[in-house]
Formats: structure tokens, C-alpha cells, sequence
DNA sequence: TAATTAATTGACCGGCCGGCCAGTTTATTG
DNA sequence: CAATAAACTGGCCGGCCGGTCAATTAATTA
């Protein structure tokens, strides 16, 4: 036990840091928007001073933009998945689509609530980023379409809107809506909603 | 041509102070939401001193939730303008409330907002506020449902929920989905969304 | 008209805001 | 090992924050 002892041995991690700080930037703007959140609870939450974070990342909008960048990877990287794992074309494929997406808003809150954010403030990168994501879906249904699985008379991107738009907003808006008497559970929901929707996607007779 | 004539002839009228300063704090709270207002902007705006507002209104969370009140009014009073309309029973009745819902939302951006805005604070007032609505065209849907006009294996509150939260997410994320490539106008999103969710709805042979 | 009440003002408060800067300490490099 | 760069700290800045208060002015009441 020499003298030094009772300080910490101070080992430097920048790297660490800098992810120590997004960690704790991006919580807080999760639960409070940008601009309810203070550099200084930003600083105290990651442990590190206020002045670091500055030096790190430059300024408030900047580490307010990289929180949103890395919640459009968490969202990015699990569509792709999804779209690559959907390759085999039997007719359940758009159904398992919703359902996965649906589960992993589910197990991503956070994802929801900065997006969220994000709509409000009108960000537009967050369109951008996936509308990719949704030209290669509409084009799945285009297929479907003319391979008479669906309905030829809706446009692609609609329905992917539809199911996007619902999911979404069911876990956005579920302080509202669960205060609802009689509405169900989030997979009873899903059930639900799964039934009004793949139905109304089949090529109707009449 | 007096003495005083310069200065203006100071008359006053709490009621139209009070419905001023109310004006100007319910704009900017659907801009930019409640953190990012200043009481000196609502001040200013509403060409009133910051001492009058807290006269009037006694505090900025006040002026929050009369705010919000003040939407929801708005919303509530066209809902059940809704609801007494739709006496005649015919299968057409729910397109038209649906139509008649899109439309309001698409002429009210600032109720969707500042309900957005109050979504991320997890504010549950709103969900108190419209449930009975809800429930009123829950009911609706049952009837339908006992009548044969509806498919029955569906919880009807979830019918009113799919519409209201599509529709609602269609303005509330504008920005977002504005730019993927291929998409309609509110119009003929709304017309897809028909499609899809009045044929869904429809008793299923299979 | 005198007295009371309510509307309105401007100056002021302590406290927090984001950002900056001059320094110290650790790591890297030559 | 010396020198340079990078990580990191604490203290400070001007400015804005929501809120208060005593004083002034207009409306109401007796």
C-alpha cells in the first residue's frame, strides 16, 4: 500500500468516454427531448465534466445529433436484418415482416420516443435515412401484387406506410390509448390489427 | 387634438388579455413544446408583460395545461359533432367517420402537435379526456358486428384504435414518411388506408 | 365621489443555462 | 527521454430562466 494507493489509478479511455457520454446524452434525450436536458446532467450521469463533453463532441446539437444517428442504427440494422431473413416469397412473408417489426418497437422504446422527438422538431434526416429501407418493402409488395397475392389497386408504399404508421404510433401514443376501457394487450392488438390488415391486402372478389 | 391624444387610450379588458396571452402560449407550445418556451416569448408575443401572464394564469404549467385543454376542446367538440351525425346506421357510417376524422386531424395541426407533445410526457389526461368517446364508437362497431356488417372475431375498440392511430401518425410524422419515394397525397393514402381497413373489416368467407 | 378591487407595469431576484479557457495530467511520438 | 498532442479538470462568463414584489393605473362598488 504505497501513498498513491488511495487515489484511483487514473487510466485514460477516450474511446470509453465518448461512448460513457452518448450513453448518458442519449437517455436523457429519450425521456426528455433536447431541450429539457442539461449539458450538466448529461455530465453527471456519465461521470466525466461538463467541459469534457465539449471537447469530445463540440456542443449540445451536436451530441443531440449523434443520439438520434445512433438510434437510426439500433432501427437501421434490425430492418435489413428482417428484409434479408425474408427472402423466401410464401404469402406469410409480409405478415412476419409486421410482427417482427412490431416486436422490436416493442423491445426498443427508446428507439420510438427519439424518433418521436424527432417528428416534432420536424427532422427530416430521419425520412431519409430509411426511405431506402421502405423502396425495397414496396417493392416486395409490388410483387406480391402481381403475383395475385394482394390487391393490385393500392399503392406499394401505402401499405408499408399503413402497418409502419400503426405500429409506431400504437407504442408512441400508449399513455393515451391505454387508458382506453376495453382495449386489449400490445399482441392482442397485433392480432387484431393483423386480421383487418392482411384481409383488406387480399384481392377482393366483389 | 389633446394633450393625451399621443398616448393610447388605455382600456381594458381582462377577458380578451387573458384569451390573448392564452393565443399566443397554445402557438408556441405546438412549435417547440413546453421546455423550449419561454414565458418573455409568450410575453411578447402576446404584447403583454411577463408579471400579467402569472396575474392571469399564475405559472408556465399552467399556461401548459390550459394549453392543452383548450386542444382538446377543440378535438372533443368535433368528435361529437361526429358521433350525433352518425345516427342513420348504415354500413357507411364508419368510412364517413373515418374520412370525417382524417379530415379534422389534416385541419387541425395543432391539435395533432401539442398531443404529440403531451404523448412524450406521458401526459394522461388526454387518454382520460377521449375515452368516452371511444367507447361510444366501440359500441358502434359491436352493433355492426351483431348485425353481420362487421367480421365479430375483432375486439371493437380495437377497430376505433387502428383508424385513430393511423390517421393520427399520418400528420403527427409528416416529415418523416414525406420523403420516402412513392408516396401519395394525404388523399390517396386515405383512400388506400379505406381500402384496406373497410375490406379487412368486412366479414371473411374463408 | 371616495374606497376598494382588479389589471397592469417594470425592476429585480437567485439560479441555471451552454460554452469557454487556462491549467494539469496522461498518452503518444520522434 | 524530451517534446508534442490529446484527454481531462475547475472555474468562470454573460445571458436567460421562471417567478416575485411594490407601485401605478383603470374599473367597480358603496
Amino acid at each position: 500500500m504505497n501513498a498513491q494507493s488511495t487515489t484511483a489509478p487514473v487510466t485514460r479511455d477516450p474511446d470509453l468516454t465518448r461512448s460513457r457520454i452518448l450513453e448518458a446524452a442519449f437517455a436523457l434525450f429519450v425521456e426528455k427531448g433536447f431541450a429539457d436536458v442539461a449539458m450538466r446532467e448529461i455530465a453527471e450521469r456519465s461521470g466525466v465534466t461538463k467541459s469534457l463533453i465539449h471537447h469530445h463532441f463540440g456542443s449540445k446539437e451536436a451530441l443531440w445529433k449523434a443520439s438520434k444517428e445512433s438510434a437510426f442504427e439500433l432501427y437501421a440494422e434490425n430492418q435489413r436484418r428482417d428484409l434479408m431473413e425474408a427472402e423466401p416469397s410464401n404469402g406469410d412473408l409480409l405478415r412476419r415482416g409486421v410482427i417482427s417489426y412490431f416486436h422490436f418497437l416493442k423491445s426498443h422504446p427508446e428507439v420510438v420516443r427519439l424518433f418521436a422527438w424527432a417528428h416534432l422538431e420536424r427532422d427530416e434526416c430521419v425520412g431519409e435515412n430509411d426511405s431506402e429501407l421502405v423502396r425495397l418493402g414496396a417493392e416486395r409488395i409490388r410483387e406480391g401484387q402481381e403475383a395475385g397475392i394482394f390487391r393490385a389497386d393500392i399503392n406499394p408504399v401505402h401499405v408499408i406506410t399503413t402497418f409502419v404508421i400503426t405500429c409506431t404510433h400504437w407504442f408512441e401514443a400508449h399513455s393515451h390509448h391505454s387508458q382506453w376501457q376495453g382495449i386489449g394487450s400490445d399482441e392482442e392488438f397485433l392480432d387484431d390489427f393483423l386480421k383487418i390488415f392482411m384481409d383488406g391486402l387480399k384481392p377482393q372478389t366483389s
